[in-house]
RNA sequence: GGUGAUGUAGCUCAGUUGGUUAGAGCAUCGGAUUCAUAAUCCGGGGGUCGGCAGUUCAAGUCUGCCCAUCACCA
């Protein structure tokens, strides 16, 4: 029976690349896909940008681009990037479309009617300099529990405390570096916990992998508190349908864009629509998810699904974290390597995607990618067992046979035995046992070198009469390559298309397993794959350097206070990369006004003037050094593009620079003559 | 802090409902082989299965406590 499957992996942030911890996911599901594909199953696989958000609206004003023209130029990265290793993707749309416009409002709208939605007033932190609504990342404090500084306002990476933005002691806004203040505002509000008694049904409902069922039990005993949906303008996003200056919250829309781009994919192919997304579809619909976003795909978006009369998932199949040699990856601290940077560094991408496929299991555990054990891993496995049986058997199908197979296969037992063993490792690959599915495969290709090495055919190749004999032994050695390569397809895609031009085949489908290649020409060979060179793992590493370096361990109290007393360390601080110095923007300066700043006692208040790009105000802590007056005509530098921040005296808008040391002395930077106001330093 | 998960050879991982001397690949050591872009084959060494206690004729596998790591807490 063909199976008609609607499959998607969540949509990536449309604020940032594609890195090796995202690609666990679309690896993941794009081998699902093109294993259900080989089966003959009608499957699609849906992806989109995920583009809404004050962080898109923010990022885009920071670079003076529309949040259009930024969330198109991501598109095309992430694009790229996927292609790049091979996700095969049938349609990868973005949130901001019209289909996911009237699909969001639709369901908004019937979640309405339901009487689900709820509006209430709400007191929230406002950045009064910017006219904004902060989100909780978007404001930094000291932490409430133990007073670590700079941490977000929704927890703490010191210590672990979660509180809300409310909580932490001197709080700024990290866009203007305003103090925030509370403001109230109308949200509005999806009323989770009436969803309850369905979401506890629909949860246990097999729906889920068992661990995440466990999860949501969890969440049922805290209670579901209501969703807040809305967001205020200025925001980036689609404004709710009869509330005008309310925006949907980014995650309403985001679940939503799974929709959005199959609208358009079934507009484009002719396919029905509500047959796959009504509430009595019969097709499947499959989520590959990560496990820090469990909440949102199995309460609200069942919820959503369910209460605006649209069909349910299937499943939902969340996976574990990637970690880089044991070590956690962390995307606010960057500690990433770019989907871009590990193919710059001329990584087959297969390796990758058989590496991940190794170690994958259908659970929801983190996944370790350790780099000597990557090279190592398929170096041995991919090179040295699986096409090297190709290799040291295709040279006798053409030196003696003009490049013909055997007409039939005397012995079949090895490749009964290949064969048979196809279901095993369907249903491998079906419960997303990749790993499993893989020792299976490389057992088989072991028993083929194993036959290769016992029939000995470069000594048949010595002996006249033994021709048949050698015929038969690179037959069944390269019928079992062929079996190898279809069990390989779903995770090598690009390598499969090269043996099947080398065995001169149809593409390969997974009941081709039945057949044999028996009185078949195939083509010279040509070598398929190289072993990894270590080189080139360590010029992706070199490129991520910074990355990799291991995230401070937080410190305890004890420890924190132990180092406290020792001497402050003088030692350069980490390397960082050409771009990294060219986010700051340094320039020249004429001191046009310099002047004491009334109740500060280190503070003065500098008039700069930047030539062509005006004048700025920015306050120094420099009044201990340096007299106003002997200031004033002076050039300095300054740093032109730090955040304006709010002091008790007015906003300073850039920082002077200046050089101290353990002596007393403080000391600004003077350019050679010639320098004139608004230079840029580099 | 609460909850969930993980902890098996140097590395990466399997160990099915508790049942014979705990497995694989890589690495390492010894041997064989030379068809294969130094691949392959055979064999050896290496583990008190995080720790402690318990249930049982029998525990890596079940229970409790402890330690470590990771994640989630909307």
């Amino acid at each position: 029976m063909t199976r008609q499957i609607l499959v998607t992996s969540a949509l990536p942030y449309a604020n940032g690349s594609i890195h090796l911890g995202h690609l666990v996911e679309y690896i993941q599901t794009d081998i699902w896909v093109r294993f259900q594909k080989m089966r003959g199953h009608d499957c699609r696989y849906m992806c989109a940008d995920d583009t809404h958000g004050t962080a898109i609206m923010l990022r885009a004003e920071k670079e003076g681009i529309t949040p259009e023209a930024l969330i198109g130029r991501v598109w095309d990265e992430h694009t790229r990037d996927f292609a790049g290793f091979h996700i095969g993707f049938d349609h990868y749309y973005s949130t901001h479309s019209e289909e996911n416009r009237a699909l969001a409002s639709k369901i908004y709208l019937a979640l309405k009617d339901a009487g689900l939605i709820d509006v209430k007033t709400i007191a929230q932190m406002f950045d009064p300099v910017k006219n904004l609504f902060l989100p909780d990342r978007f404001i930094k404090g000291e932490c409430p529990k133990c007073g670590a500084a700079d941490q977000y306002g929704d927890n703490c990476e010191v210590c672990g405390a979660t509180y809300g933005p409310t909580e932490l002691k001197n709080p700024v806004s990290a866009v203007s570096g305003a103090t925030p203040v509370h403001k109230d505002s109308e949200h509005y509000f999806f009323k989770l916990g009436d969803c309850e008694a369905f979401l506890r049904e629909w949860t246990t409902s097999g729906t889920l992998q068992s661990e995440a069922a466990n999860k949501m039990q969890e969440w049922f005993a805290s209670g579901l508190a209501n969703w807040d949906i809305s967001r205020d303008a200025p925001y980036f996003g689609f404004e709710i349908p009869g509330a005008p200056g309310k925006y949907f919250y980014v995650w309403l829309d985001a679940p939503v864009g799974y929709m959005a781009s199959f609208a358009k994919y079934a507009r484009d192919n002719g396919l029905d629509f509500g047959a796959w997304w009504g509430q009595d579809a019969r097709t499947e619909l499959v989520h590959f998810i990560g496990k820090d976003i469990l909440y949102f795909h199995a309460l609200f978006w069942p919820a959503m699904l369910k209460f605006s009369g649209h069909r349910l998932p299937t499943a939902v199949y969340a996976h574990g974290f990637l970690t880089v040699n044991g070590q956690k990856m962390s995307k606010s601290r960057g500690t990433f390597i770019t989907a871009a940077s590990y193919l710059d560094a001329g990584l087959n991408p297969e390796w990758l995607r058989y590496y991940f496929a190794a170690k994958l299991n259908g659970s929801m555990e983190d996944i370790d990618l350790n780099l000597e054990d990557f090279v190592a891993r398929v170096n041995s496995d991919l090179v040295g067992k699986f096409i090297n049986i190709a290799s040291r058997t295709a040279g006798f199908i053409h030196k003696n046979f003009g490049g013909r197979l055997a007409d039939r296969i005397d012995n079949p037992e090895l490749l009964s035995a290949f064969q048979a063993a196809a279901a095993s490792i369907a249903s491998h690959y079906e419960s997303r046992d990749f790993g499993r599915a893989l020792r299976e495969i490389m057992a088989l290709a072991d028993r083929a070198n194993q036959f290769v090495a016992d029939e000995k055919p470069w000594e048949l190749a010595k002996q006249p009469d033994a021709v048949a004999r050698l015929h038969q032994v690179c037959t069944v050695a390269l019928n079992g390559f062929r079996l190898l390569t279809l069990y390989l397809k779903p995770v090598l895609p690009k390598l499969a298309e090269e043996v099947e031009a080398f065995l001169a085949i149809a593409p390969l489908a997974w009941n081709h397993a039945d057949t044999l290649l028996v009185g078949h020409s195939i083509n010279a060979y040509a070598h398929l794959m190289t072993r990894i060179d270590p080189k080139s793992i360590e010029a992706m590493v070199d490129a991520n350097r910074q990355n990799l370096e291991p995230a401070p361990a937080p410190v305890r109290h004890a420890e924190a206070q132990a180092h406290a007393a020792q001497p402050a360390a003088v030692a350069i601080a980490d390397t960082i990369s050409i771009e990294d110095f060219a986010k700051i923007d340094l320039r020249i300066a004429r001191i046009a006004h310099a002047e004491h700043v009334e109740g500060a006692d280190k503070l003065l208040r500098l008039t700069l003037d930047l030539g062509e790009l005006g004048t700025r105000q920015v306050f120094a802590g420099i009044k201990s050094a340096y007299a106003p007056e002997t200031l004033v005509g002076r050039l300095t530098v300054m740093v032109a593009n730090l955040a304006p921040r709010k002091m008790k005296f007015g906003m300073s808008e850039g920082m002077v620079l200046a050089a101290s040391g353990d002596a007393p002395g403080l000391f600004i930077l003077s350019p050679d003559s010639g320098a004139q106001p608004g230079m840029k330093v580099k």
